[in-house]
DNA sequence: CTCATTGTTTAGTATTATTTAACAATAAGA
DNA sequence: TCTTATTGTTAAATAATACTAAACAATGAG
């Protein structure tokens, strides 16, 4: 018996003065209206109404139950109208997580674009390099590189970051260009570990993935660090776009073979469920979005 | 649906972690609470708990929205406690109707013992010969001399009390004592019309009820006027014993041919209804139930 | 006195609540 | 790595209830 639904009932009859007038005003009969009083009444065990079916008074216990479920009901209304609105506003928190660099060089500036546009919202970012529970660990939201794997979380695509091999001038007048990929298998490189395939690099050549192993002098757990250490002219990296696009602009590294097709992983935003997205979370992903596409764009 | 439900299974949940361990601590299954928490989440169209199989979180809107709710039950419970309360305690308003006469001399020391042992307990007591409609003026209880027509209230009989033929020694002095009833007819009489056979006074012989017609002199709408008038040695009055008991003590009136079976009249205690009847009214109707016995036995 | 209107009751129907059982996902233990 | 036990979800079946329609008794208005 649904007990919000008896107390409406109840409220409406104190209000109107009597049965009919109630049952008009909540769209019922006025049969489904006494059954809710006398149901209303076993429950509390307590009278609320002296009634003829002519005349009707209300008790002082009934006047003393309808104000105060009154309040209840309003305090319902209110407390769901707050919670559409928190939901539906973009106030309060939100936990991201992403990888270490690409947060520190592309999510930084695209995150203080959504604050100072909305002061209220409060972002909790987390860098992190190892594949993150997002659940367990109450993230709204995930960035990820790379293809996915299998998993019950949502994701929807945001684009592609496109890998480049990169070295120093210094690196190119020691060593020369070099003129296929094949010739990476003799030249010093810096390998980064956060890539799926543990020690080759992939790339496409008409439409197949080819694989190529390098020879690997260093290997470190950053896109970062791998894309300093080619600065220093001892190695080649292999990066993702984002990584070097500051040193490729300012001249410190150069992209090698930049006429082959590179190969291009995927960059997706994760939750971890489907329905009742706050605006929250919709919001950040649209912009990100928006964001990445001005950047490659 | 039933709101009330889906917050306390979301509460369970929100307290146990664990949809398992909510389905037990309510006696349902976890397949209800499951469906508990999507409803409600529709419902209120937004994200309250994130899951997977084996582990869970609660939104920052499921927080709030736990600790208002929980607020909320908790007011109802309150309040379901304190109107019970109310209505099993001796606190509060008790409004009672009564006939004129028998207010002012049976009731009132009656509801005096009942609120000096009760000092919360508030009695309004209307006195009023004609017929009172309980419901439209809110009478809790009603108390009734004589036989009750038919009526949807709801009766509880209180006993008897007897109808007595009275004169004062000066009026025997002057007309004799009356030796059978039919000599009524020739004595001067004061008649009470609140009685209801019009100019005619009953009386039970061999469990007969016999009706005689007096020979009125004077009609008036009170017992206790009626017994004035005969102390006046004017008259023979016919009146309830509790309207001439203490002139009786006193010997300002003798009660005329005691030794025929004099005519009983009812007196009831009535309420508008049967059910969740409220303590006041319970211990009010025992209490002059028990009142009365003392008082006629 | 009749008539219209009130609240109640009952029986029937529509809707919802709840369970059972099968399922996919996953953490723990061997 | 595989098995096992446990989690939350889903679908189908059933139990429970909400609601309506119609007939009813009570009563105030005309």
């Amino acid at each position: 018996m649904d007990k919000l639904n008896l107390m409406t009932s109840f409220i409406a009859v104190a209000e109107e003065g009597s049965f009919t007038a109630a049952a008009n005003r909540l769209g019922k009969t006025k049969a489904l209206i006494s059954t809710h009083i006398s149901q209303l009444e076993d429950l509390l065990n307590v009278r609320l109404l002296i009634r003829s079916t002519r005349s009707m008074q209300i008790t002082s216990e009934g006047q003393s139950y309808y104000e105060q479920a009154k309040k209840i009901l309003d305090d319902i209304i209110t407390l769901e109208a707050q919670l559409l609105h928190e939901s539906q506003s973009l106030v309060g928190r939100l936990r991201i997580s992403a990888p270490t660099t690409f947060g520190e060089l592309v999510l930084m500036p695209c995150i203080a674009e959504l604050t100072s546009a909305n002061p209220e919202l409060k972002i909790e970012l987390f860098l992190n390099d190892r594949f993150v529970d997002l659940i367990s660990e109450g993230f709204d939201v995930a960035l990820r590189i790379g293809n996915l794997a299998d998993s019950s979380l949502i994701a929807r695509p945001a684009g592609f970051t496109q890998m480049l091999l990169c070295a120093s001038p210094e690196f190119i007048d020691h060593y020369g260009e070099p003129e296929s990929i094949h010739q990476l298998a003799d030249l010093p490189c810096v390998f980064d570990t956060n890539h799926r395939h543990a020690g080759s690099w992939s790339f496409t050549q008409d439409k197949q993935v080819v694989e190529v192993k390098p020879n690997i002098t260093v290997r470190v757990n950053s896109a970062l660090a791998s894309a300093n250490m080619a600065r220093t002219g001892r190695v080649i990296a292999y990066c993702p776009e984002f990584a070097v696009r500051a040193m490729l602009e300012k001249g410190e590294l150069i992209s090698l073979l930049p006429h082959e097709r590179k190969y291009q992983i995927p960059v997706n935003v994760i939750y971890p469920h489907r329905q009742h997205l706050s605006t929250r979370v919709t919001t950040f992903t649209q912009h990100f979005i928006d964001y990445w596409h001005r950047m490659a764009g």
